[in-house]
DNA sequence: GATTCGTGGGG
DNA sequence: TCCCCAAGAAT
């Protein structure tokens, strides 16, 4: 084992996380879910949806049986959606072709929808013990500045190099405790910004360290400016206090959740209603516009709101459309800003 | 290889 | 306010 891993695995026992929920047990189901739920998320946001979605959903064959709208209901907020859906696909697939387990072969298990490389390799490290890398956002710095790689560790001969590095450290046992050891470490020591560097381990052999190059490494990806963009969201809200919702085609941000109707404008609005909704109502009135930030654009939302005066008046549900009561919002998958709306109007 | 896909937190 | 980014994968 190299040093580098010995002195990973010291530290781990000294310092790491050792009270994470899915940790105890470390059983297949529990560690898969965690990685789906982590990937591109920090453990602090994960922790509360994990822990609620395993207590509605504690195996996998609960969850290849679960309602698809249940699923997206446990998941909204979490972001990245098509996480959401690759995993409950890929359950139903275990319960078909792996007799309801995940299959612990890395082939067969990089084949499920969700899941790649890296996700495949701390699954089976940390479920069974398998000598396989990992390459999150956690290695990629630390071995950055460990080895003094330049480039950013997104573009792939970078990431290629990483691959290298991440298996030429993994150790002969422990690989579990190695795994978590590592993702620990980028975490809470060799972390962005301000790095522990006087209590590392590693400090003596780290390359950044040395060169005094640690705050430029990893090189971070090349910048461009965010796209804007803008919608009409339509509230509808009867006299019973029942909002309007539509569900999100199958393609695009928020697939499959259920939301607020949009427009381009206020003429395809009132068309829209007519054709929808057709029940009388009046012009609505706008509220504030406020925007919402995705990873690549920005958008401006401006909701506006009807009130219906007569419940009986409109048309009902159907398989995208559905009026449902404020109070049980909770039970259907929302996007952040249109809960956010719907909780605390303006 | 470049895009798409959320959300919340921190500097 | 603005920008970066956090346990990536799919297309």
């Amino acid at each position: 084992m190299s040093g580098f891993a010995q002195h990973l695995l010291a530290w781990f026992d000294r310092d790491g996380r050792h009270d994470l929920p899915w940790q105890h047990p470390r059983s297949p189901y529990r560690v898969w879910l965690s990685e789906i739920m982590l990937q591109q998320t920090q453990v602090q946001t994960v922790i509360p949806y994990f822990t609620r979605f395993l207590d509605a959903l504690p195996t996998l064959p609960d969850l290849a049986a679960a309602d698809t709208d249940r699923v997206m209901a446990l998941w909204a907020g979490l972001g990245y959606y098509a996480r959401a859906r690759n995993l409950h696909r890929a359950a139903q697939v275990c319960v078909q072709e792996h007799g309801g387990e995940l299959p612990a072969d890395f082939q067969a298990l990089s084949a499920l929808p969700g899941i790649g490389r890296s996700t495949a390799g701390a699954i089976l490290a940390q479920a069974h013990g398998q000598r396989i890398a990992i390459l999150d956002g956690n290695v990629k710095r630390t071995l950055a500045r460990y080895h003094g790689v330049e480039g950013w560790p997104g573009s792939s001969p970078v990431e290629k190099k990483l691959w290298q590095i991440a298996e030429s450290h993994l150790p002969e046992s422990r690989m579990a405790d190695y795994t978590q050891a590592i993702m620990d470490f980028g975490a809470t020591l060799c972390t962005r910004h301000d790095p522990a560097c006087v209590l590392c381990p590693l400090q003596h052999d780290c390359v950044a360290r040395r060169e005094g190059r640690v705050e430029q490494l990893p090189e971070s990806k090349p910048g461009k400016p965010l796209p804007e963009r803008r919608t009409l969201m339509l509230w509808v809200e009867d006299s019973q206090g029942r909002v309007l919702l539509t569900r999100r085609p199958p393609k695009g941000v928020w697939a499959g959740l259920w939301s607020l109707p949009e427009t381009q404008g206020h003429d395809q609005a009132r068309d829209w209603l007519a054709t929808n909704v057709g029940a009388d109502f009046d012009a609505g009135e706008d509220l504030p516009v406020f925007e919402h930030v995705f990873s690549h654009y920005r958008l401006h939302i401006g909701p506006r709101r009807w009130r219906l005066a007569d419940a009986e008046s409109r048309k009902g549900d159907n398989a995208d459309l559905r009026w449902q009561p404020r109070q049980q919002l909770h039970e259907l998958g929302l996007p952040a800003p249109v809960k956010k709306l719907l909780g605390n109007p303006p």
